[in-house]
RNA sequence: GGUGAUGUAGCUCAGCUGGUUAGAGCACAGGAUUCAUAAUCCUGGGGUCGAGGGUUCAAGUCCCUCUUUCACCA
């Protein structure tokens, strides 16, 4: 038996759960249940990450403390996740003892063992709310497309990324006030002297093949040191002998997994270093998002390592969830939260059959489909899967006393049974309308035993996708199934059977007969159904809990795929999930436009960030169109850069003292022999950009689109280096 | 801009180490059936597998270039 431990990502304490979260959750939860039924030791903790400047902020603006701030917010996401049927052993909060006693003890360890330096440096500071802001909090016009209110560190408009140095009028997002710079001393995490354990840790298996890739990238970019503390004002914990300074939240959040686990251990007696200290024997897992894994597979194994911790077994990053094929948008009314959903279309486990239809073990971003959605759903879990008991269980309560059949498809009797019903069902029968159509021959057409064998032998099939995460794989196989059960039911015809039984004119030999056949028939479908639901468990915890109070057994554990209910009394069939009504969804859609107000908070966080919108207003005033400076620029040089793959280097003259470098991405579709000489037209207040290559000051203009290009701009005859376009 | 991923029927997706006429579900059309929540079963139409080169007896599958979408860039 395997002793696991298994985490999701922390929720920042800072928003409410959305669908893109419970992506992730319900990932996990999926493999928790079904280690749990494979009767494994498994530990699922989590907690809400509650540290840093943005809560600080919420709750100053609400008028309320941090504390009571994230005691709110954690009631929200417990009662979530509670709904959505993801079972966590403990759901705990970062802000906990525990989580301070671990952090300052690792911090102590890291120090000792000569992993923290301090450095003075120079950060941006609020004069007016006296504290250092982070690049979240300074806003500011984007340098590259000079779309207002942009965030220091990219924008949400054009996509560019730049340093708050880059903003035009940068004001804090706090105060409205100018940053200054301001120096001060941070302790840092010398992560770059874990290189040579962090390569060696990541080809150890640790991590999906496209992870490790990506890993690789930042080897060869070389590791800086990691900036783990933040000045005063800041909600956190607090450095040991270093007053004034903070934990950077990102330092506690993943300690907040082994301090959730300790809450754990102290509940239930288990013993924390047999999961937590080195050379520990038991597993470790984490699910995380793509966005995270910097985190999860450099500084959380190094923190880990240099301060005497087991690492994780293994690290499992998911894809993004997009809704119809987009980001989530709020002006679409596809960022949905968790709430929304539940209020709307009530049933938690459609949407957990959906991702688990969808989900696999890549980091590939899977798409809700909302059409789909309702598709699926209705057709896979209402026609399919649980049409099978419901098309059959209406016999066995009427005419059977709601018992099933003794004889098991497995057993020599019911192969035997099988083959004297079938002859015993052959032409003489025939006589009348009714047709009851058993092949030619001795052997039925679908042998019960087969299809018995079929559904026991793809557990293992179903099994092993599970472990693997291969949940699409495994959904599919389990409808595969399906369809075959339903198959079978269409070929025998049960209901044939029961026509011929209410006619008058059988022999009465034949009776007995024919009625153990429509019996027989009728189990197998329910033992089939049974099956599947064994399968189905992990995802559809809830319905398995219904189905066990209609079969009238205990609880479905893996092992019961095998089993056959014989001669077993059950209850009668009520409809044990409804089809979604695609008016459902519109409606959701609808009140999540409406919702704008009440769901757009600045979210900063770092564990679970939310994907920002992407709109661009159609129109621009005249306003907006004269800050940009185009200017004809005549090029005087153009060359080849050395390692650049599109670009070439342009120095243009604009009639100025001095003239422009540009980098151009036109390498592709120029010769730079060609270009000296030629005038085109240039973007000349662009913020300068640092390139790979050098320092880039401006923008040449340039057409293109999938049919071609780029091509660049030319004026007419007589126009002059300088001249404004206008 | 760099890097990692990604682009297969109207939609959502399978296609392992290259090998016979490229698959499934949904949707659509026709038929069968009525036990079942307009569920089920059969048949069918529909794809130059993002584009262009290349390697090979053989490429959706390998290589190169371009391009789409997503993520990350401390």
């Amino acid at each position: 038996m395997r002793k696991i431990l298994v985490t999701s990502a922390l929720p920042y304490a800072n928003g409410s759960i959305h669908l893109g979260h419970l992506v992730e959750y319900i990932q996990t939860d999926i493999w928790v249940r079904f280690q749990k039924m494979q009767g494994h030791t498994l530990h699922y903790v989590c907690a809400d990450d509650t540290h840093g400047t943005p809560i600080m902020l919420r709750a100053e603006k609400e008028g309320i403390t941090p504390e009571a701030l994230i005691e709110a917010v954690h009631k929200e996401h417990a009662a979530d996740f509670k709904e959505f049927l993801v079972e966590f052993d403990n759901y705990y909060s970062t802000n906990s003892e525990e989580n301070k006693q671990l952090s300052q003890g690792i911090y102590k360890k890291l120090k000792a063992n000569g992993k923290i330096a301090t450095k003075t440096i120079e950060q941006f500071y609020d004069p007016v709310k006296n504290m250092f802001l982070p690049d979240r909090f300074i806003k500011g016009e984007c340098p590259k497309c000079h779309a207002k209110d942009q965030y220091g560190d990219s924008c949400e408009v054009c996509g560019a990324t730049y340093n708050p140095t880059e903003l035009i009028n940068a004001y804090s997002a706090v105060s409205g006030a100018t940053p200054v710079r301001k120096e001060t001393e941070h302790y840092f995490f010398k992560l770059s002297e874990c290189e040579q354990f962090l390569r060696d840790w990541t080809r150890s298996g640790t991590l999906q093949g496209e992870a490790a890739n990506k890993m690789g990238e930042w080897f060869e970019n070389g590791l800086n040191d990691w900036d783990i503390s933040r000045d005063a004002p800041y909600f956190g914990f607090e450095i040991p002998d270093a007053p004034g300074k903070y934990f950077y939240v990102w330092l506690d959040a993943p300690i907040g997994y082994m301090a959730s686990f300790k809450n754990l251990c102290a509940a239930k007696g288990l013993d924390f270093d047999e999961y937590w200290a080195k050379g520990s024997k038991t597993e470790l897992y984490h699910f995380i998002g793509k966005d995270i894994l910097y985190f999860h597979a450099l500084f959380w194994p190094a923190t880990l390592e240099y301060s005497g911790y087991r690492k994780p077994t293994q690290i499992f990053a998911h894809g993004f969830l997009t809704v119809n094929g987009e980001k989530m948008s709020k002006s679409r009314g596809t960022f949905i939260t968790a709430r929304s959903y539940l209020d709307h279309i009530k049933n938690p486990e459609y949407l957990r059959y959906y991702y688990a239809a969808k989900l696999n073990s890549t980091m590939e971003d899977i798409d809700l489909s909302l059409e789909d959605f309702v598709a699926r759903v209705n057709s896979d879990l209402v026609g399919k899967f649980i049409n099978i008991a419901s098309r059959s269980a209406g016999f066995i309560t009427q005419r059977f006393n709601a018992r099933l059949s003794e004889r098991a498809p497995g057993s020599n009797e019911f192969e035997m049974f099988v083959r004297e019903a079938h002859i015993s069902a052959s032409p003489s029968w025939e006589s009348g309308e009714l047709n009851i159509q058993y092949d030619s021959g001795m052997t039925p057409p679908i042998s019960e035993l087969v299809l018995w064998k079929e559904f026991v032998s793809a557990g293992q099939i179903i099994r092993d996708n599970y472990e693997n995460r291969e949940y699409g794989k495994a959904m599919r196989e389990i409808m595969r199934l399906a369809d075959m059960a339903n198959l079978y039911v269409d070929h025998y015809k049960p209901w044939d059977i029961a026509k011929r039984l209410r006619s008058e004119n059988l022999p009465s030999a034949g009776l007995g007969v024919l009625d153990q056949r429509l019996h027989d028939i009728c189990s197998v479908c329910i033992n089939l159904f049974k099956v599947l639901m064994v399968y189905l468990k992990p995802v559809l915890p809830k319905l398995a809990a219904d189905v066990e109070v209609f079969l009238n057994i205990t609880e479905l554990k893996w092992p019961d795929a095998q089993r056959l209910l014989l001669s077993h009394p059950i209850n009668s069939y009520q409809h044990l999930i409804t089809r979604i009504d695609p008016k459902e969804i519109e409606a959701m859609t609808e009140a999540n436009k409406e919702n704008l107000e009440a769901t757009a908070f600045p979210q900063a966080t770092p564990v679970a960030k939310t994907e920002p919108t992407t709109e661009k207003s159609s129109t621009i005033s005249i306003d907006d169109f004269t800050k940009i400076d185009l200017r004809i620029a005549k090029i005087v040089n153009a060359e080849h850069v050395e390692g650049a793959d599109k670009l070439l280097k342009l120095t243009l003259d604009i009639g100025e003292a001095t003239t422009r470098q540009v980098f151009a991405g036109i390498k592709s579709a120029y010769d730079p022999a060609t270009l000296v000489g030629r005038m085109t037209v240039m973007v000349a207040n662009l913020a300068p950009r640092k390139m790979k290559f050098g320092m880039s000051e401006g923008m040449v203009l340039a057409a293109s689109d999938e049919l071609g290009g780029p091509f660049i701009l030319s004026p007419d005859v007589g126009a002059q280096a300088g001249m404004r376009v206008k």
